[in-house]
RNA sequence: GGGCUCGUAGUGAAGGGGUUAUCACGCCUCCCUGUCACGGAGGAGAUCGCCGGUUCAAAUCCGGUCGGGCCCGCCA
């Protein structure tokens, strides 16, 4: 069986046999015509009456039906060609047809391109698939897989699959358990990532390891974080201290991907390493979208006398004012400024004080707080001209860089600034290695305890906890993190020395990570890696929003399966072998 | 767990206290030999998510609830 595409360009004047569905059927009485759509193309079949059984079958036909057809492929006449489809130069005489299955009509539309809500999309999502849009994702995807494969195999990775029944991890997102049936009362859990298994893999000898590697996590999703599974592009090194090797190593694969397979254009050829604390302090983030400036501006010092209550009373307390100068934003109307105001406070701002810059003058209800001089030095550090809006943030530093940075990215999605056919990407480095958890008012790991404190185990003897560094990087891509990565702890002393801070002894550390620690005793090779989330990284790619755009079978919002139905509830057999017990009824 | 928002024929949308709830696609019947999102004539299909309240009267207003989406928390 030939492609249409095939058909229409090789085999004009042929007698060939084709199998599809129908995309569309229009009866002229006298003459029927049928879109017969495959994977490639979509082709026009004509059906005269004089080949009655065929005729009468083309009669019936109806949208999505698989049919089979044989006949000639013939170049259509003059004036007759659709200049639409790639098969308009010609069709399919039709001899004989057969119905392969029928369909019913159909709860939406294949061959529409009307917008149908994703439950119904998902719940249908073998109908939802067969659109072209969804075809085009799943055959991108693939070349997607085979573009990194072919760079890891290239550069000596070695490919090793980890175990998916696993163990609990202790600290992170919670797990999904299995219950042991041989152990009852016991559980396996499933993989939040390959962590331990890789850096065993260090130790056992693999010089360069990678893996396509399921993750699985149990925390609520969001538009860019799939619910329960994602994959990973894991990989490890042997023999690295330094963690720019591994970013040297892997940059110029993300940049081939953004150029060659994504065709984009990136905004700086050399990947930026920016320090954690610059992003903070000039983006507001961890992950800033570098193709819009607006940086955060920090007045602090410029205003410190200013007559304003909210910035004098911040100031006093040891907080931070900054602003940022949104071009061409006195325009807003009340109402938009007012959802800003609402998003400025959900971050945890008070309010959102700001100077409209119009017609040569300064237009604000806080403007008679400020001195000429102090305006004058406000405009000039953040370069406000004609037509900007300066909007302040004034709280302690955290909270101020949170929402600033938080404004920075919806002022840009207001005013168009995320320009699509470009990629910025940056490296993002230096990593604190703890941080405050206000919550339970103590100290904890800022993001993995597995990572070297850069300058091992002395600067863990630093006065301030909080400035010891992690050896840590993470990938950023348009303002979306994509990978994360550590030159690893190796060393067994300084293992035991970053958990003691936290006041976990030597038993809990042998506990939780017994096998891992133990294996550092046994000649461990200093080792570092990192993770791509590819699910993520390919969203940003191909330019979608919604990362269960990219994904053929995803959970919905509540982590659900709505065509599958999982989860489900399940026999009191099945629980009985594993020893368990429902405490709810579902 | 919290905030915002949406829910109207199979699908997508409009409407917004008062006659028979509007339109497009799809579906059914009939007509049609060059269409290609074919065309034409006719038809079926909706307890306006659910429950309660206000009212002479609720799809419309109010309260609750269920479901979807986005965000916060969470995601070492």
């Amino acid at each position: 069986m030939r492609t249409y595409a095939e058909a229409a360009a090789q085999h004009v004047g042929e007698q060939i046999e084709v199998k599809g569905w129908v995309q569309s059927r229009r009866d002229h009485g006298g003459l029927i015509f049928i879109d017969l759509r495959d994977h490639t193309a979509v082709l026009q079949l004509t059906i005269h009456p004089d080949k009655q059984e065929a005729f009468a079958l083309a009669e019936e036909a109806r949208d999505e039906y698989v049919i089979k057809a044989t006949g000639t492929v013939v170049k259509r006449a003059e004036g007759l060609a659709n200049p639409n489809i790639v098969t308009g130069e010609v069709e399919l005489l039709v001899d004989e047809l057969t119905f392969l299955n029928r369909s019913e009509p159909l709860p939406i539309q294949v061959n529409s391109d009307q917008n149908i809500s994703e439950e119904l999309r998902l719940k249908y999502r073998y109908l939802d698939l067969r659109r072209p849009k969804m075809q085009t994702m799943l055959k991108k995807r693939a070349e997607y897989f085979s573009f990194m494969r072919k760079y890891m195999e290239g550069h000596d990775f070695i490919e090793v699959a980890t175990p998916i029944l696993a163990n609990s991890s202790p600290e992170g997102a919670r797990d999904f358990l299995i219950p042991s049936r041989m152990h009852p009362g016991k559980f396996y859990a499933l993989p939040q990532a390959p962590q331990q298994f890789k850096q065993l893999l260090m130790v056992g000898g693999i010089p360069r390891y990678y893996q396509f590697a399921a993750c699985f996590r149990d925390e609520d999703p969001r538009a860019d974080r799939l619910y329960g599974e994602f994959y990973q592009l894991d990989l490890e090194m042997s023999f690295v201290e330094d963690g720019e090797e591994v970013r040297a190593t892997v940059e110029p694969l993300i940049i081939d991907l953004v150029k060659n397979f994504a065709g984009k254009e990136l905004l700086t050829e050399t990947v930026p390493r920016i320090p954690y604390q610059e992003a903070m302090d000039r983006y507001g983030s961890d992950k800033p979208d570098l193709r819009f400036g607006m940086e955060l501006v920090d007045l602090s010092e410029e205003l410190k006398d200013s007559n304003f209550g909210v910035f004098k009373s911040v100031l006093a307390d040891g907080g931070v004012v900054k602003a940022i100068c949104v071009q061409g934003a006195s325009g807003l109307t009340r109402s938009q400024i007012d959802k800003f105001t609402e998003i400025a406070k959900s971050e945890g701002a008070g309010g959102l004080a700001y100077l409209t810059y119009f017609e040569g003058e300064v237009k604000s209800p806080i403007a008679k707080f400020f001195s000429e001089a102090e305006l004058a030095r406000v405009r000039e550090k953040t370069g406000a001209k004609d037509g900007d809006v300066v909007f302040f943030g004034a709280d302690k530093r955290l909270v101020v860089n949170k929402v600033l940075g938080r404004l920075r990215s919806e002022f840009a999605d207001h005013f168009g600034l995320k320009d699509p056919n470009k990629i910025a990407l940056a490296w993002i480095v230096d990593f604190p290695f703890y941080e405050w958890d206000d919550k339970n008012n103590r100290l904890d790991f800022g993001h993995n305890p597995f990572s070297m404190p850069k300058g091992g185990l002395q600067s863990l003897l630093a006065e301030d906890k909080l400035a010891v560094v992690a050896d840590q990087y993470d990938m950023v891509m348009n303002g979306y993190e994509i990978c994360s990565g550590a030159v690893r702890n190796h060393n067994p002393e300084i293992m035991y020395g970053v958990f003691a801070l936290l006041g976990y002894d030597q038993a809990y550390v042998d506990s939780k990570f017994g096998a891992m620690i133990n294996a550092f005793k046994y000649g461990a090779p200093p080792h570092a890696g990192c993770a791509f989330g590819i699910d993520r990284m390919f969203m940003v790619l191909v330019g979608e929003d919604n990362i269960r755009e990219i994904v053929a079978f995803p959970k919905n919002g509540s982590g659900v399966d709505v065509m599958m139905n999982a989860p489900s509830t399940v026999d009191d057999a099945q629980l009985k072998e594993l020893s368990i017990k429902p405490t709810v009824q579902a």
